[in-house]
Formats: C-alpha cells, sequence, structure tokens
DNA sequence: ATGAAATTGACAATCGTTTTCACTTCTGCC
DNA sequence: GGCAGAAGTGAAAACGATTGTCAATTTCAT
C-alpha cells in the first residue's frame, strides 16, 4: 500500500495512539483528507500484521487500532473508558513457555489481557 | 423474567458453561425449545446483571457468555490445525490481581491464550 | 375471573465490518 | 513514451451480531 497506510498511520499518531476504526475515518474527513471508510480499514488491518499496531476490544465490541513498540508487552484495559496501561508479563512469559512445552507445542506465543475498572470509572 | 432465563441457564450449563447468545440459541432450537432470539439476548443480558455468568468477547468481536461459578482455566491453542488444550493458569491469576491492584483497577478479569504448533503438525 | 404489568418473539432497524467490483494508480518492460 | 498487468482505492451492497419495536401472550394480585 502506498498512499493511504502512511496517512492512516498518521491520524491515529495524531489521536493519541489510540482509535476505532471509524473514528480515524471521521477524523480524516473532518480533517479534509479525501479517504474511504475501506480503505481505513484494509489500511489498519494491514497495520497490524506489519505489526505496527495492535488492536483491542472496546466493551461494546467495537475494534480498537493503538499504535505500539516493538517490545513485548501486555495490556490492562478500563472497560469503560478504554484507558490502557502496558505493563510487564513478569511471570507470564515463563508460564507459556512450560505450558507450550509441557504440551508439545512449538513455535509458541500468546496473548494475556487483564482488564477492569480503572480509578476514575 | 420467568419462563425463559432458567431455560437459558440450563442450555449454557449444559454447552460446558460457555457459548455466544447465537450459539446459544441454535442449541435450543436443535433441542426443540421454542424460544426466540431476542429472547436468549434478554435473558443472557439479565444473567450478566445478576453475576451469574460473566461476558467477554472473542477476536472475532463476539460476546461470549460464561458461567461464573465455572471453573476458570487457559487455552493452548494449536494454529495449524485447531486443536485446543485446556490449561491451568498457574502463576497468571495471581500476576492479574497484582498488577490490576497496582494500578488502581477493580473488578477485574483477564484473558490469557497460548497458541503454536501442536507436536502433530 | 379480570385487568394491569411484565414477558415474549417475529420482524425491522442499527451499526461495525467485510466483500464486491469497477475504476484508478502504480510498476516494470518494450 | 507507451502499455499491459498488478496493486490500491472507494462507493455501494452484503453480512452478522445486537438492539429496538410493538402486538400478542403470560403472570400475578385482587
Amino acid at each position: 500500500m502506498t498512499r493511504s497506510k502512511p496517512r492512516v498511520l498518521r491520524t491515529l499518531e495524531h489521536a493519541g495512539g489510540f482509535a476505532s476504526a471509524q473514528e480515524v475515518y471521521k477524523i480524516m474527513q473532518r480533517e479534509g483528507e479525501s479517504i474511504g471508510l475501506t480503505t481505513v480499514y484494509r489500511s489498519l488491518q494491514s497495520l497490524v500484521s506489519d505489526k505496527i499496531v495492535d488492536v483491542l476490544r472496546r466493551d461494546d465490541g467495537e475494534a480498537i487500532y493503538r499504535l505500539c513498540g516493538e517490545a513485548h508487552h501486555h495490556h490492562l484495559v478500563c472497560k469503560n473508558c478504554g484507558k490502557t496501561v502496558e505493563i510487564e508479563g513478569g511471570a507470564i512469559e515463563n508460564w507459556a513457555k512450560v505450558m507450550a512445552q509441557e504440551h508439545g507445542f512449538r513455535d509458541t506465543g500468546h496473548i494475556a489481557e487483564i482488564f477492569g475498572t480503572c480509578s476514575k470509572c
């Protein structure tokens, strides 16, 4: 992808690194950028498979896209306001490795997310 | 609610304590139970506010309902053939609690899945 | 039994997301 | 430069989960 992806990425950065596809689209419209909703979705998906952004789910099921550094980390997400804290995996990393080995799995990865209600909500 | 809620609850139990609204509806249809999809949704929502069931989100955004009392466990999934092993959370449970507390989060839950390639693939 | 209130369910509407398809823009090759 | 074919784009339609509507049914207290 050539034209759209960088523009979508820039918009996501500008939005504080955290927005749904619909929101990114609306922002770009408001700023006068010419882009289709379909392309926003495709760009975001592409950015996800590039590991440039992360995708999570809000409580209502809407997907939210989030810029993410290359370091492996986990998330602590507020179900209510979407506030996200990046946290260390700590004991999990080893747990995942041991469990996988124990059952003969190779090339393993894992996801782990904690969700709840943050102090403000 | 009177007639439907217990039937939905029973179906959810029967399904292994873990299913989406659509799945519950399909199961009940198959078993010859007469119920509307709308009512399944309403019953599940009601069970959630009764704290009898939990609601999570699948990766694709579909809501899955889980019996609260159900033993909490995690999954080890083969990316290739889909084989799934239920595993214990072990160290994770505590990690999640500590992390959440540390950041002032309340009413927390977590999801953790390990994926990889199983010995056969 | 009876009327008010709660429950139910077929259907339509909504909303995020994906697919389709015709059109445009790139690309490498002559 | 021109030109095929591939890749990218976007409007509109399709899709699937969920929610709203509303008339019919059931429940419950009297």
